[in-house]
RNA sequence: GCGGGUGUCGUAUAACGGCUAUUAUCCCAGUUUUCCAAACUGGUGACCGGGGUUCGAUUCCCCGCACCCGCACCA
């Protein structure tokens, strides 16, 4: 099979309404996609199976749902005000950006040689702030002369700096506050409440589902690199001398996952990362990659963040992380294992493992070979012809039903038959059901499947059940 | 963020400093059709945005935005 190119599936996701451009009739907004109807009946798909393999099916996990606005003091504790910020330099000559900060000699360019052509550092953030409290829309404000003059401040280099927010009516917030950049922290601020709420015997694990923000200096390919985005996380809490253990265990739970999602196994790859790349708080990572059509790139992490954060807590709150075990042995601040999904590289990885090109009577034929539990649409029912009113009726006595039965069910009636068939395999549709003639004389149907396009006929009474063995 | 390129119906495209902006497909309505994109009729739908040059700009120029490629970035 021909390589899947990843503007194909872009078109795809745009023309069958899956994935748009966010803000697209004002030109777009770079780095932000808007989900239409299948798009985002797949992503809740997807994170619902999450959901259920990692917090309902097991009985050492729960769930938080923390604010996206946090208190600055945790992205202090955390250390990502200090380490999400570089200052940066440009070399005027061969444009190189290097940190300000590690030069080792700041007059030379190490990249090209050449000296003093350097621009002024800049910082570069990479977490969105906002503000509490109005902030001011216009600046062309009348104040007294006088209140300017108290906070006129001249620098050395013939500068003047005002702090606006110390003269009175302006009406200007400077309590900066982050979009937080991971859902993690919003899980380890929550530990001690879990403990004190439901006291979980150790290990147990804390799980969210939420979106994240990051100011990516460049978002590129598709949904891969965006600046907002969604994570699932998980912060599993383990005694220190079992982490191992635990860490493997999860190698083991990620392949489960993996394979829940449709991912072909030789495209899922393991990377042990090596420390010098590893962040600020792991003392071991394991990046899972997929072989995307852009090349083999991340789709989660698993990381050992050891008692980084909790103890950072604990040091910065001044509140006990410990954790008292309940046969009285000798308390400990917990150690984490943390598997980090990413809903969205988790999506794209699913339509480019589903996107399949074949040939059905010599016409090539697109279409997604989606796991039927995570298809958007599950069953199509189509009467055959659709100016025959029998059909039609008997047609939507079977989509009542099987709406009841089945959920996300689809009524198509669209051009001829063989064209509505096409239409629901570019969309993933596991299953068509048409009613035909014989259904009116002994009250038969055919399912038709998408993968094999054979058919099978069913007695309706027999439908549901015969469905719901297929996997719907 | 830097350098280069691109921007026309949902998708893929054609042309043009000047008449109602082309074609295919998709989509919508209808005729027809007894199971895999048949045919026919009709219909909706686009010059990325803002300035400038010009009698007149989708076309030329400038700025912005978005996308693509390369670099850098991705704790």
């Amino acid at each position: 099979m021909a390589e899947v190119k990843l503007d194909d599936i872009v078109s795809l996701a745009k023309r069958r309404g899956f994935i748009f451009q966010g803000s697209e009739v004002y030109g777009g907004l770079a780095g932000t996609w808007d989900y239409g109807p299948l798009g985002t009946q797949l992503k809740r798909n997807i994170m619902q199976l999450w959901w259920r393999m990692f917090v309902e099916d097991r009985d050492d996990m729960v769930g938080v749902d923390a604010a996206i606005l946090m208190n600055q003091k945790v992205w202090q504790a955390s250390g990502h005000v200090d380490t999400f910020t570089d200052p940066l330099v440009e070399c005027g000559n061969c444009h190189a950006r290097l940190r300000a900060d590690k030069l080792a000699d700041p007059n030379t360019c190490p990249a090209c040689g050449k000296q003093g052509t350097f621009s002024e550092p800049r910082q570069f953030n990479m977490m969105f702030e906002t503000k509490i409290g109005p902030t001011a829309q216009e600046v062309h404000l009348r104040i007294p002369a006088e209140a300017i003059k108290q906070q006129l401040d001249l620098a050395e280099d013939g500068m003047v700096s005002i702090d606006v927010s110390r003269i009175p009516g302006i009406p200007v917030s400077t309590d900066v506050v982050y979009l937080r950049p991971e859902t993690a922290q919003g899980i380890f601020t929550n530990y001690k409440n879990v403990v004190d709420t439901l006291y979980p015997d150790v290990p147990f694990g804390i799980a969210q589902q939420g979106k994240a923000f990051r100011n990516e200096i460049s978002p590129r390919d598709f949904i891969f690199r965006s600046r907002e985005f969604e994570q699932m996380e998980i912060e599993y809490f383990v005694n220190p001398d079992q982490w191992e253990s635990a860490f493997q265990d999860w190698v083991q739970r990620v392949h489960e996952w993996c394979e829940a999602l449709g991912l072909p196994e030789d495209k899922v790859h393991e990377l042990e990362v090596p420390e010098n790349d590893r962040a600020h708080y792991s003392k071991r990572t394991i990046d899972f990659e997929y072989d995307y059509p852009i090349g083999r790139e991340e789709l989660l992490g698993l990381a050992y963040r050891t008692d980084f954060d909790l103890q950072n807590i604990e040091k910065a709150s001044g509140k006990s992380m410990q954790y008292r075990p309940k046969d009285g042995s000798a308390p400990f601040v917990p150690h984490v294992i943390e598997p980090s999904f990413g809903v969205e590289r988790a999506l794209m990885a699913v339509l480019c493992a589903a996107y399949t090109e074949d040939e059905v009577h010599g016409e090539k034929r697109v279409y997604l070979k989606l796991p039927p539990h995570l298809a958007p649409v599950k069953v199509a029912v189509s009467p055959l012809l659709k100016n025959k009113p029998e059909l039609v009726a008997k047609a939507n006595e079977v989509f009542a039903l099987l709406k009841h039965e089945c959920g996300a069910v689809l009524w198509d009636d669209n051009g001829n038959i063989g064209k509505r068939y096409r239409r629901q395999d570019e969309i993933g549709t596991p299953f068509c059901v048409t009613v035909d003639f014989e259904t009116i004389e002994n009250n038969s149907v055919t399912i038709r499947s998408r993968d094999t396009t054979e058919q099978q006929r069913v007695a309706i009474e027999e439908l549901a059940t015969e469905l719901h063995k297929q996997g719907i």
